[in-house]
DNA sequence: TCCCTTTAGGAAAACGCTTTCTTAACTCTA
DNA sequence: TAGAGTTAAGAAAGCGTTTTCCTAAAGGGA
């Protein structure tokens, strides 16, 4: 049978209670008897059982994580996993561990969300917003459940979230277009009812307009409607085609940049280049690929550690956080050797 | 205060012993009597509380998936998620919850997760390769505590593992480079050391072998001392160049792409190129590259399916699972319009 | 009708910890 | 030195199930 806080009572000539109590380290036991109860604890190899801790305090210390896990979310964001990472760092630290929950699950059956919290499976969640369906908002509410969410909910305004500032990264991006010499500078979206895309492009407007530049309805661009090769046949045929384009998102970018290779239409030279989110792939295309980077790991740092705070402290009022990109100019966009 | 097996108890008119032997599916209840305790639960919106059922039964009903989530290994493996997705699946289905836990957690400290198993936080784990350091085994040995490898553990043979048969990629990798009309095939690893760089090397000897083709060791490089570039170059230079070339994975065949393009050497006219593991990017390049892909959703689905079975019978004995991979043949191979 | 078997369901212990309440012993202060 | 205040530690309830053991009632055969 394992070693239980019984057998360390005993060894150490204490109630139980008082072994609990140093554990838990409570002022009313004085050092010398803690040092007697944890060198018992050494000597006898002794880990409190965490499931009947989980009992008496009725609070699983699990974190569940919802996220997609479905083939094509994860191609699209294989960052993702720095989230994770950066959660389990934060839980680990505060003696949580991260129980993991596909996106789909609660959204195919919203039984498995209302039982997920009624049974206490775990004490809170962190919720990625890729795949989300605003559905279960009403069984979170009714349940008042502790949570944070991992991106800005649109359907919401009274709860954590944690973000990246997408606008600020679409400015950061056209900016650098801008410096870099760009003088008619396109945006390629997908779908204006995306609303990291949506972000982007009010971030791409207004650094357009600080910089005095005019802003060309024909010069942006949605590819949810039609397809890439046309959409770079467009701008291509302008009378004024454009000499910088900011793409949504990596797939658009290395769609586009096949598009122009065909074309003989050179990077950066004729037409600069820049997209988000530093995917794996950037670094190896040809010239390679000028993004705004994100810093997921952070945001897997910040939504748990919201998410902990509010476990331990019921009362603690709504908290955000947005998170600033930052550029990492690579061959796409640089015209001028510096 | 929270809903208890106590109230439905009292509401069917039953003890709780009864409602818990209802909820079980005990035989020495009879359907009347189940019916009625059922009513009752579903009138009171009742849940089993998780928390002490896991209590009971000294058993916490998760499974920790141990997996490097930093960021070199994860953008190597993007198609890990499915490992997660197939597992999540089976262990649902089965009331189990999965917990994640970061490879680089275990590995840095040991003890921790010694404290995993003896908290007992988890009831086994599932642990995929990449990552791993071999000094854990010993105390996974020291608690025989139940688990399932994801990848072939080359360092002990008496556990339970499952894998995909990267031998058997390699030769239909290199079978595929044959039928298209390749004679001289070469071969391009990062490293020997490396066990499943090695598997799909031995597999694509054995394909040349039984086509009668000769084996040449100036066609078996290793880019792990040097760099792609050097190695193409080398191939290109040779009297007898390869005109067909497996890569043992996707960063190098795209290195390579990139050379062969940049030397203006026509893929697949000139050298057909061929790779592993379908990596989203895949289908992206120019021309697109042809892969042996695998079934990673499978590998969470039978990893999870052996663990659980070894979590109900104990004395299961060892079970492994070789998966089978599957060509998708695309541009980078096709030399003939078919 | 009696005894044995089967069926249905209840009583109670067990799981290992936390936490509140209580008390005994000690330390001051006037 | 009595009384108040403080400190150290124990007793015991409680957390919500599961599970074993037991019993009462019903059924069945002679």
């Amino acid at each position: 049978m394992a070693v239980t806080i019984k057998d360390v009572a005993k060894k150490a000539g204490v109630s139980i209670s008082t072994v609990s109590k140093a554990i838990h380290d409570n002022p009313s036991i004085p050092a010398a008897t803690k040092q007697r109860i944890f060198n018992a604890m050494k000597e006898l190899n002794y880990y409190p059982n965490i499931i009947a801790r989980s009992f008496a305090q009725q609070s699983s210390y699990h974190i569940g994580l919802i996220m997609s896990l479905n083939r094509e979310d994860a191609f699209l964001n294989p960052y993702i996993y720095e989230i994770l990472s950066g959660a389990e760092e934060i839980a680990k630290k505060n003696g949580y561990l991260i129980t993991l929950i596909n996106m789909s699950t609660v959204v195919n059956d919203c039984k498995e969300l209302e039982r997920l919290i009624m049974q206490k499976s775990v004490d809170g969640f962190l919720i990625h917003l890729a795949g989300f369906d605003p559905k279960l908002v009403k069984i979170l509410k009714k349940h008042n459940f502790p949570l944070v969410y991992i991106g800005r909910p649109w359907f919401e305004s009274s709860e954590c979230w944690v973000d990246i500032d997408n606008a600020r990264a679409g400015e950061i991006a056209a900016k650098h277009l801008i410096d870099s010499g760009c003088e008619r500078i396109a945006f390629i979206g997908d779908g204006l009812n995306n609303y990291i895309c949506k972000m982007r492009y009010e971030g791409y407007q207004k650094a357009l307009l600080s910089s005095g530049l005019e802003l060309k309805n024909e010069y942006a661009k949605d590819m949810s409607n039609t397809n890439i090769p046309a959409l770079v046949d467009e701008l291509a045929a302008m009378k004024e085609p454009p000499d910088g384009l900011v793409c949504s998102n990596n797939f658009i970018a290395f769609e586009v940049l096949k598009c122009l290779n065909k074309k003989k239409i050179r990077v950066p030279e004729d037409m600069a280049l820049i997209t988000f989110d530093n995917y794996p792939f950037a670094p190896y295309t040809e010239p390679k690929m000028s993004v705004v980077d994100i810093d997921v790991y952070e945001l897997g740092i910040q939504s748990a550690d919201i998410l902990i705070k509010k476990l331990k402290t019921p009362a603690l009022t709504m908290q955000c956080s947005l998170l600033s990109p930052t550029l990492v100019a690579r061959e796409s966009t640089r015209k001028t050797e510096d």
